[in-house]
DNA sequence: GACATAATTCATCATGTGTTGAATATTGCC
DNA sequence: GGCAATATTCAACACATGATGAATTATGTC
């Protein structure tokens, strides 16, 4: 017994969650904050652990944000929901998922945190410039590649759905922020579509 | 004279221009950084100023913000040039207009500085939310009241032109980056006239 | 039970942060 | 020339940051 005001040191018995639970308050933060702004001392109080802990099993903060910011969904399996079915409802589908994704808490944390430290930090903004690039544009590309310029349309594609990420999650313009799933995907479906229909390249120069 | 290595104490002789030396400085952390990571000891050694001046002319690093912050371009003179002209080539010109503010260095810098901070920095989200919702909304969406669902599709639309001007300078994916012009102006017009052109709605819930 | 290994707390370091106040020099007005 | 106002430097404060090392307690293995 320790009458003291202080935790009593030592391991504690039992089986310890705490590196998942590091690992979760870790996920907040950098959501809610990007790298930069996240600390490790907010990062351990969340977690209701002492800052040493997370040096201790993640050896220092960058290690940490590696770690906590695993992109916990299969490119593979998104861009195969995307790319598979009928090619005059792949806008729709696009958006559906792209939405459905930010939905689901456990994934839109790591998104969040990837896309706020992108701002912000080189190291991010090369993760994410690599996501996209290789996770997005290397499944999804192929299955188009009967357009021209395919490369620039998917990323004009992937540049709108992020564009509406961010004014409808993070900086929660109205009526974007209130609008359903539907509205949107009837909204934008079709103009997402545009960019994978054959349409009059205008003028090729 | 001071022989020793500190700078000479008190005012200067002539007419400082340390005060829009600072601005500048700041324009360029606040860009580089956002809100939170730009420092004020950065600001003021890019500035080659004793950080206290900062101080000393604009109270903290907040009131240098918006001081510095200050969107160097007129909302109305955008909307009017997206607005006039005809309707059937709106896409076009705001494509093509959002680009020129984008290249443009001086404008690039505060838009930038907004964005960045936007993303960590609640004060910096309600600074961009008010200039989306304010300033481009409520002028533009007047010019389209003829659509259903005006607000929405205007938005929309900002949020593909956001997104575009985030994939193509922040994250600098290929070949959106490097894209010209004219190429984003050809490919991405048509899609934005896609949100003004009264399509068919679709299934009206 | 001895003992290596792992988990946990605490104190502390070096550095960086925004901010303040005093000291000093220049300008401009009377 | 006298003197208030202004500009500039320097030193320092109070606090937050990432990181480290020692001390302490539990677990698991033999």
């Amino acid at each position: 017994m320790n009458a003291k005001g202080g935790k009593v040191r030592g391991r504690r018995p039992g089986n310890g969650s705490t590196r998942d639970d590091i690992l979760v308050a870790a996920r907040g933060e950098f959501e809610e904050k990007g790298y930069d702004s996240a600390t490790v001392r907010a990062i351990a109080a969340r977690a209701e652990v002492d800052p040493a802990m997370i040096h201790h099993f993640f050896g220092n903060k960058e290690k940490l944000f590696l770690a906590a910011v695993d992109v916990p969904f299969d490119p593979a399996t998104i861009a195969e929901t995307v790319t598979s079915g009928r090619r005059d409802q792949l806008g729709e589908r696009a958006v559906r998922t792209f939405l459905g994704v930010w939905e689901h808490q456990h994934v839109r944390g790591p998104l969040l945190a990837l896309l706020r430290s992108a701002m912000t930090n080189r190291a991010a903004a090369a993760m994410l410039r690599q996501f996209v690039t290789r996770a997005l544009l290397g499944r999804v590309v192929p299955a188009l590649d009967d357009l021209p310029d395919a490369e620039l349309r998917a990323e004009a594609l992937v540049s709108h759905l992020i564009g509406m990420g961010i004014l409808r999650y993070v900086v929660q313009v109205e009526p974007l922020a209130s609008a359903s799933e539907d509205e949107l995907v009837a909204l934008i479906g079709p103009v997402i579509q545009h960019y994978i229909s054959d349409v009059e390249p205008s003028d090729g120069s």
